[in-house]
DNA sequence: TGACTTATCTACCACTCGATATAAAAGTTG
DNA sequence: CAACTTTTATATCGAGTGGTAGATAAGTCA
């Protein structure tokens, strides 16, 4: 056991209530305010734990990025390349619309654009939505090795695109597009993956 | 001629200066300060011709609107439906990555999310957002109408998935995609309208 | 128990925020 | 010219910003 008084909250949870505030505020929106309110705690306790607003924020992208590696599991896990892509944009049109959470996608809400003070934070979420797209790419290069996408196929074009449509997403979500249109997006998303076409 | 001091300064080149700053910026990353010192004027002068911060950003928004409005005659103009979609896409590919604006969107950087006391900013994007989205979906029905389009296809659906793909590259762009990234999801994007299927 | 370590709370820091009161400046009109 | 109207700059408002100092509370260790 580590000595001292022991931590009165539980870093999780709060760390899920500041996500919310990120999520549904923006970087530059979700003031110490909000966030200690939300978390239930007094800023020292916030920056004891997490260093600072910029920390705060790493360690809830971390989160988020942590609960969304089981759906990216699920995702890459399909068995050609077309299969990828539908349960990619199925998984995105589900999880930006799951009432659990607002709108949208964090990576994209947190703030593309952001103020004096703030200029890393655009690039620190850039960066995390990079890695998708990684993931994307390097299973339809896996795909084209196996044969299921045609040799003249482009992975890393396709991959950006599917990454694209998912920004998109985030960003119809959270005008309030409901599930079914997020759907249909997928829908017309897929005809880029179709079966006996150049992709 | 009106009585009283004249205006010292250009309304719409103070304009075009205002734009810039919430482009890069985001509504609230844009501070007084940074907006004041780019339109070269000072407070009492903005907001006796804006009104209000708010003011300001729509103002700002409707002249961003009036530019891009003869980019959409130009886009509408197309001869079929594929036509319009691929001039739209490659409408977005350019200006998204115009060396003379910031990267990306203004209706998309501007604020997907914003902080206590800017709640209405959001919807106000989304509204001009959805703008677009509703020309692209009464062209689409013209299309459909005139044969260009299948009697099965769904307007409403390919113009909610060009607005999603133009709102997409408009978060690529802002993390520092170059213009030729965007013109291949451009690319790949008109497959889901490739003649001969059912869109 | 009492020394030690860490977390928490109250209160507050310097600063920036959006917005404005006031008065001087710059023009038109009689 | 003087009367009038509008814009300008200076200086500042109260509220809120991210962040912290100092004291106190709550636990472990000897």
């Amino acid at each position: 056991m580590v000595m001292g008084r022991p931590r009165s909250f539980d870093t999780d949870k709060a760390l899920d209530e500041a996500m919310e505030v990120f999520w549904r505020h923006g970087y530059d929106g979700a003031s110490l305010a909000m966030l200690t309110k939300a978390m239930g705690i007094k800023p020292p306790s916030l920056y004891a734990a997490f260093g600072s607003k910029e920390g705060l924020l790493k360690a809830a992208l971390d989160r988020y990025a942590q609960r969304r590696s089981e759906h990216m599991r699920f995702v890459l896990a399909g068995a050609t390349a077309h299969d990828v892509a539908e349960r990619f944009l199925s998984s995105i049109a589900e999880s930006h619309t799951d009432p659990a959470n607002p709108p949208g996608c964090l990576l994209v809400q947190g703030g593309l654009a952001c103020g004096a003070g703030s200029e890393n934070i655009p690039f620190e979420l850039a960066a995390r939505r990079a890695q998708t797209e990684t993931e994307l790419r390097e299973r339809f290069i896996r795909a084209r090795q196996d044969g299921d996408l045609p040799a003249d196929a482009d992975p890393a074009a396709l991959a950006r695109f599917l990454s694209t449509v998912a920004s998109g997403m985030g960003v119809l979500a959270s005008s309030g597009a409901d599930r079914e249109a997020l759907r249909e997006v997928a829908r017309v998303s897929l005809r880029a993956f179709a079966k006996g076409r150049d992709a």
